[in-house]
RNA sequence: GCGCAGAUGCCCGAGCGGCCUAAGGGAGUGGCCUGCAAAGCCAUGAUUCGCGGGUUCAAAUCCCGCUCUGCGCUCCA
């Protein structure tokens, strides 16, 4: 079984799983107010690679994702852009999809809306109120933190250290009983969104639409809760807090992945429109940024700047190059050992930087197996090759349709070449060149393909 | 102030006590291949891992101190 670092435990452990070749993953998604950017980009990727892999082992996935549909900054952005929220809800959700579409992220298979929960939170709200953790003040009700076991617990920090807190800090909600009590339900205020509770109308906070959804589709116990460093706390550990105000099973086991550092100066300024994920796959090929990911560890910074992203996109292009000259054939035999050895890495905390050095290594080998002209060698390389490609979630190997027209072109410059007539055949090339296409002469004829 | 993460070649980034004279990718340089290219292959590139101490037969890897960077500390992926 894949063995991941825990952040409630603070080490590597095997996923333990709930029931027999299932995994339970929830993720917590966006909040829809605007378009997503190059941290959720990582995120989305990070978990991609992780569900795939996980598939690919013959496990049974259910992967839960929600949108984030009710919340201040919807409301502020609707404000300032003069609209509805829930026509900003209805922009940025459809905004965020289009990008997971272009970044060849899969769907999760549930997508829990906030709006649509509001009486399983109402519900859960009553619980908490009826045990005593959680109590009412003049603009809400509050979860009472300090009646919860282990309060801190993700955070790695005790209740007092995460009271004393930044120095210029707002404390909000002043009838607030402890500084580090939340809110679960905020009444309305004029001209907001509300919905009815048995305490006055309102709106929930953000940390109980996560709890509620997570045990309504996973069910108490479920295996992996995942996200950003940022949401440890307080959003997880807020989460798990109600569950365990409660007495109920939460996850049992936390992920949590690394920020995506743009360097300074030169991202922000000079290419900042590459901060969001729909500029991104405009200037680059969509695959270098999941390459990019990978490269690196998903618990360690990782640096997005110009140059990098460039790196990777010429790497991807390598990947290209090697599916046009290896040209595959499906049924090849797969080399066992090379992928005992990637799934090794991939259950060890999800090594994806090894991963990627087996996969390049494999390419190598396969070239170098063309150019030796070892056919049953080069098959078997190329096939692993892109057996591994597959499950990091990279799409090799499409075929493109090559116009008549440039057929035709193609054509002309292999008669000119055998007629060693080279002038004309150059001139074919960079007619080809100008309408887009590659041509490339190899062992076996020339090789088309889009530029 | 408290806590977390990080500092490795030209760039990104693995490595986490001996297999490290440090993976993989990108860029550079030289060569092979090619009519020329493209693609590919080969070679080359840190004796050194932020700085200063220490532990050890042995440290990029462990300990202590320092410097710098990113992040969290209440509603922000």
């Amino acid at each position: 079984m894949i063995r991941l670092y825990n952040t409630a435990t603070r080490e590597v452990a095997p996923l333990q799983l709930r029931d027999e070749n299932k995994v339970s993953i929830y993720v917590c998604g966006p909040t829809v107010y605007g378009p997503p950017h190059l941290g959720h980009g990582r995120h989305v990727l990070v978990y991609d690679v992780l569900r795939r892999f996980l598939i690919s082992q013959g496990l049974d996935v259910t992967f839960v994702s929600n949108i984030t549909d009710i919340d201040d900054n919807i409301i502020n952005k609707a404000a300032a852009d003069n609209t509805s929220w829930t026509d900003v809800v209805k922009e940025y959700e459809q905004a965020w999809w289009d990008g997971l579409d272009k970044l060849h992220v899969m769907r999760p298979d549930h997508i829990p809306h906030a709006t649509d929960y509001v009486d399983e939170m109402v519900d859960l709200i009553a619980e908490l109120i009826a045990v005593d953790k959680a109590y009412l003040a003049s603009d809400g009700i509050y979860i009472a933190t300090e009646n919860v076991a282990d309060y801190g617990l993700l955070a790695n920090q005790s209740l007092e250290n995460l009271v004393e807190g930044g120095g210029d800090r707002e404390v909000v909600g002043t009838e607030k009983k402890h500084a580090a009590d939340f809110a679960l339900w905020k009444f309305t205020k004029p001209g907001e969104p509300s919905w009815p509770s048995p305490w006055g109308d309102g709106r929930p906070g953000w940390h109980t639409e996560c709890v509620v959804m997570s045990l309504d589709l996973l069910g108490e116990g479920f295996d992996l809760h995942t996200g950003g460093l940022d949401l440890m706390f307080p959003h997880h550990e807020n989460e798990r807090a109600q569950a365990v105000a409660l007495g109920k099973q939460f996850a049992q086991h936390w992920m949590h992945h690394g920020f995506v550092e743009l360097s300074g100066e030169k991202m922000s300024k000079s290419i900042g429109n590459v901060m969001n994920v729909t500029e991104l796959v405009e200037r680059y090929d969509p695959r270098a940024y999941r390459l990019l990911i990978l490269q690196s560890h998903y618990r360690s910074p990782m640096e997005v700047t110009e140059t990098t992203l460039q790196n990777a996109d010429a790497a991807v292009k390598r990947l290209d190059a090697f599916v046009r000259r290896s040209d595959c054939d499906q049924n090849s035999e797969i080399d066992a050992d090379v992928m005992e050895a990637f799934v090794a890495a991939m259950n060890d905390d999800l090594d994806t930087p090894k991963a990627v050095d087996l996969l390049f290594t494999q390419i190598r080998q396969a070239n170098q197996a063309v150019d030796d002209g070892v056919l049953a060698q080069a098959q078997r390389c190329a096939a692993t090759a892109i057996q591994m490609a597959e499950i990091l979630g990279f799409e090799l190997g499409r075929n493109d349709d090559v116009p008549a027209e440039i057929k035709e072109l193609a054509e002309q410059r292999i008669q000119a070449r055998a007629n060693k007539d080279f002038e004309q055949a150059d001139m074919l090339r960079d007619k080809l060149t100008e309408a887009g296409w590659r041509v490339e002469d190899s062992a076996d004829g020339p090789v088309i393909s889009r530029l």
